[in-house]
DNA sequence: TCACTGCATGGCT
DNA sequence: AAGCCATGCAGTG
């Protein structure tokens, strides 16, 4: 693949009377991608850096550079890559352009998948071949293979990709990059020179740790042959001694397949920090992570081709297009999940032996069945199929693992036929887990160290990982499992820690961790991998949310449907989700003006509000608009002491009434089920098509059953068949029987309440057990309302268990269970109850009603005393100017909208 | 009853 | 929409 130009006889350089050598060097990289043939002088002068010096000092485009003020040439295709460009203009020499890379305080690996070339079929055999090389001491007699898949075409690697610090070795015509490294020519030349089977085995990439590059002196030239015969130019950047960090060493094996003529194609980058990882999204490896993590100096740093005493060999780094070509990222790439991410204080603590040469290859977060007890590491299949042994059999082979504390681990690397595919497994991880104490949401990492090819297997504890979270996804990590980011017991401080997002922010060695360790989101957000949630988190959840339903709000000027379900009203929201707002208390005088108490949060004083009118969450007197004399937190409160304590005491029966409806829920059915689940069941046993809640809706499409979030716990809008009030089906029988269930359990309560309350107040001669079906306590509420507002049924009738109480709402169907959002297909349009309690609901209902308009023509017009008098009736939803108010009542109540002459209830008003 | 194994399922990418 | 893969589960000892 080296070539020499053909139009020139001697020396590639025109400044030079040297006739062509017999042993020509090359030098930079011409636009065809082939190398320009040097005479030795020349060609030391260009790998020395001095090349511009010598035979363009006369030429127009030196600057200086914007750190060290060196004198660089910009603009020649010699220099090139000698010359970083700044982004706010200017250059740097790459000696200060790689020191600025180095301070980068995220010395992330970068990601052999970035390398993406392909590998003919015809050069598989080659490529294990020399895999078996490599893996020689390898347990298994197994083929190694390379990653033929994780490499694509090298035709479609851009020819505009810029030179990035991770390039990779570009043997026999492919540029050869180290991190912040240029290759020097006669590195590529020996490499291009050596049998085939030779290059596989010596195209390793050598990364060099970046703190490295800052502590290496500029101008060494002296090219450093590796183990395997790879030379690496040296540089300021090339490692002079310890571990060579190898990049995936298939790198060549595809390299070779590229053909000849394509080598002005064959360039691959190594990491493009900057538009290559975006377009791999957020979650990539270290280009990004770097870049991520850098300062905005280094950041801005187009690191091109390393530093090669400030000379780079060829020229077309600034004029490629870090991003690779569409067709480079197909089906065959890894997950970026998978990158790996390792560190080279990672991997420094995997080799122990300064002369390895570590490969990183890959690594997977453990979720909970890898970390179980079950022993069995899920591997995902490309890195499976491209890192471990070929198996052909679902036995598969033993594998040997060594951990970074040198401790060897056999494991059973299998597969099972699945789906027409395989799944890759390690069988007995559970011991080495264990031993490295790692969880599920860890992150185990495999290596090879080179030339053993031994497979290393690290790990990276995630960060700040809850006791219960761990606990919960893995079995018994074992005392002294180090938490919250601490990882290899061999040198904590230099782990690294996953932050929110997954990266991996590196600690300074010896500094304690400056960034904050976070909750491992990663297991479950980044990698959108499944929600797991222990019970008591779902619980602990569900009651968040009924919490926060005293804070939902109808968004303005939409209306909700009204659903009810289990006696809850549950409001629906189809085109806009509600809004969360502040909390304020809903009355009605006896005029039917709906007004509303809001708090103010500095005076605590109570201010009457329009009923229609949305609230931020933080609402102060000042706010108050609408009566200016109590604008100011000095005005005096419009309620007496007594009136307030009545306020506060419906909100705090009308507050706990959701969540008590809520619980109800939750006890009748399971802690983590809701109503979904009963829909469910319904579905299981008849098989009839209903809006069950528990299919993914297409609003959200990604709850599951015992979602009891309001999207959840109601039929999905507009969709699927209506119940009919007859209907019979699983869901509306079992809804029924239930309702009739809490029915008479309230009933119970609520008699022993009166029947209690009626003892005390003498005044309230009405029995309750008069009419124990037809629900007395309503009855003897409504009487004892004008009398006493803090009667105790008060509190009871605002229960929404309450299946009597008056409930406004906007569902058509009265006395019934309505599983529908008004429903359109009513066959039997008869609002009755088709059971004898819907009977006797309506008819308490009726009464009810009757009492209440009596009750309330007999009020003394005090909204206070209006609102508890109203309460025992339910709440009303009131609307002014179409805004609806008095949303998120979970009330249960079979009764539709009446409006009560008063009533209060509490809500909340929008967030202003 | 428990552990293990192999496969199936289905959520998710 | 195909494939991956996390997980469940039945079968077996």
């Amino acid at each position: 693949m080296s070539s020499s130009s053909s139009a020139k006889i001697g020396c590639f350089n025109p400044d030079c009377k040297d006739a062509k050598p017999e042993r020509p060097r090359n030098g930079w990289r011409l636009r065809n991608g082939e190398f320009a043939e040097l005479c030795d002088r020349c060609a030391s002068a260009f790998e020395g850096g001095r090349y511009c010096e010598t035979f363009h000092l006369d030429a127009a485009g030196w600057r200086s550079c914007e750190s060290c003020g060196k004198r660089v040439h910009c603009g020649c295709i010699v220099s090139f890559h000698a010359v970083a460009l700044l982004d706010a203009g200017g250059v740097e020499c790459m000696a200060c352009a790689n020191k600025n890379f180095i301070r980068a305080p995220n010395p992330m690996w970068p990601s052999p998948f970035f390398l993406h070339l392909p590998l003919p079929e015809r050069l598989k055999d080659l490529s294990v071949k020399n895999w078996n090389q490599f893996s020689g001491s390898s347990a298994v007699a197994a083929q190694w293979r390379h990653a033929p898949n994780l490499w694509n075409t090298a035709t479609a690697q851009s020819e505009l990709h810029p030179r990035m610090p991770y390039e990779i070795d570009r043997s026999n015509g492919i540029d050869k990059r180290i991190c912040g490294e240029r290759p020097s020519a006669s590195a590529m030349e020996k490499t291009r020179n050596e049998d085939p089977s030779e290059k596989v085995a010596s195209s390793s990439l050598k990364f060099v740790p970046p703190e490295r590059f800052a502590n290496e002196n500029a101008g060494d030239n002296n090219p450093v042959e590796t183990k395997k015969g790879v030379i690496v130019e040296p540089g300021k950047n090339t490692p002079a001694a310890g571990i060579k960090y190898e990049a995936h060493p298939s790198v060549n094996i595809s390299v070779q397949s590229l053909p000849k003529d394509d080598t002005s194609s064959l360039h691959v980058n190594f990491g493009l920090p900057s538009s290559c990882n975006e377009t791999n999204g957020p979650s990539n490896v270290s280009g990004s992570q770097s870049q991520r993590l850098m300062p905005p100096s280094a950041i801005t740093k187009p690191f091109m081709a390393g530093p090669h005493n400030g000379v780079e060999s060829s020229a077309e780094t600034q004029v490629r297009n870090g991003r690779p070509r569409g067709d480079t990222r197909g089906r065959h790439q890894l997950l970026p999940r998978y990158w790996p991410r390792i560190t080279d204080q990672e991997l420094q603590q995997i080799s122990g032996d300064s002369n390895s040469v570590i490969t990183p290859l890959f690594e997977k977060m453990l979720s909970a069945s890898d970390a179980g007890r079950i022993g069995r590491l899920v591997l995902p299949k490309k890195c499976a199929e491209a890192y471990f042994p070929a198996i052909s059999q679902p036995e598969g082979l033993p594998l040997r693992v060594q951990d970074a504390r040198g401790k060897e681990w056999v494991f059973q690397f299998r597969f099972w036929p699945n789906n027409n595919s395989r799944m890759y497994v390690l069988e007995g991880v559970t011991p080495c887990i264990q031993s490295m104490q790692l969880q599920a949401g860890d992150t185990v990492t495999f290596s090879r160290i080179d030339p053993e090819g031994k497979l290393v297997m690290g790990f990276r504890k995630a960060s700040n990982i809850p006791p219960s979270d761990q606990e919960m996804q893995t079995p018994k990590p074992g005392n002294g499992v180090p938490k919250n980011g601490e990882v290899n017991s061999a040198d904590p401080s230099v782990w690294s820690k996953v932050d929110k997002s997954g990266y991996i922010a590196k600690e300074i060695p010896g500094a304690k961790a400056s960034l904050p360790t976070k909750r491992k989101s990663s297991t479950l957000g980044s990698k959108s991998k499944r929600l797991r949630i222990e019970n008591e988190d779902l619980i602990e959840l569900k009651i968040t949310w009924e919490e926060a339903q005293e804070l939902l709000r109808p968004p303005p000027n939409h209306d909700p449907s009204v659903v009810i379900i289990e006696g809850l009203e549950i409001e629906e929201f189809g085109q806009e989700a509600p809004i969360i707002g502040k909390p304020t208390i809903f009355t009605t005088n006896q005029l039917g003006v709906k007004i509303q108490w809001v708090q103010c949060e500095d005076c605590s004083k109570w201010r009457k509000l329009p009923f229609n009118v949305l609230l931020r969450s933080r609402w102060i007197c000042s706010y108050n608009s609408w009566d200016p004399k109590r604008s100011t937190c000095s005005s005096p409160q419009e309620l007496t002491t007594e009136q307030l304590e009545d306020l506060l005491s419906s909100k705090s029966t009308a507050a706990p009434k959701k969540t008590k409806a809520a619980k109800q829920v939750t006890e009748a059915v399971e802690a983590s089920e809701g109503l979904d689940t009963l829909a469910n069941l319904a579905i299981l046993g008849e098989g009839e098509a209903l809006p069950s809640s528990s299919q993914a809706t297409t609003k959200h499409p990604r709850h599951r059953p015992g979602c009891t979030c309001i999207v959840c716990i109601q039929p999905p809008s507009g969709k699927g068949p209506k119940h009919k009030p007859t209907c019979t089906c699983n869901v509306c029988l079992t809804v029924k029987r239930r309702f009739r269930t809490l029915m008479l359990r309230r009933e119970k309560r609520q008699s022993e309440k009166v029947a209690e309350t009626a003892r005390k107040k003498e005044q309230l001669q009405q029995s309750p057990k008069a009419e124990p079906e037809d629900d007395p306590p309503l009855s003897s509420n409504t009487s004892n309302s004008s009398s006493n507002p803090k009667h105790p049924l008060v509190n009871e009738t605002v229960d929404d268990e309450n299946p009597n109480s008056k409930r406004p709402s906007s569902s058509p169907l009265k006395g019934q269970i309505d599983l529908n959002i008004q429903p359109e297909r009513e066959d039997e349009p008869s609002p009755t109850s088709d059971s004898c309690n819907m009977s006797l609901i309506q008819d308490a209902t009726e009464r009810y009603l009757r009492e209440q308009r009596l009750s309330s023509s007999a009020s003394d017009g005090d909204p206070i005393t209006d609102q508890i008098e109203a309460v025992g009736g339910g709440v009303v939803e009131g609307r002014l100017d179409g805004v609806p108010c008095g949303s998120g009542h979970l009330d249960g109540d079979m009764e539709h909208p009446v409006t009560l002459p008063m009533s209060m209830s509490t809500s909340t008003s929008a967030t202003g």
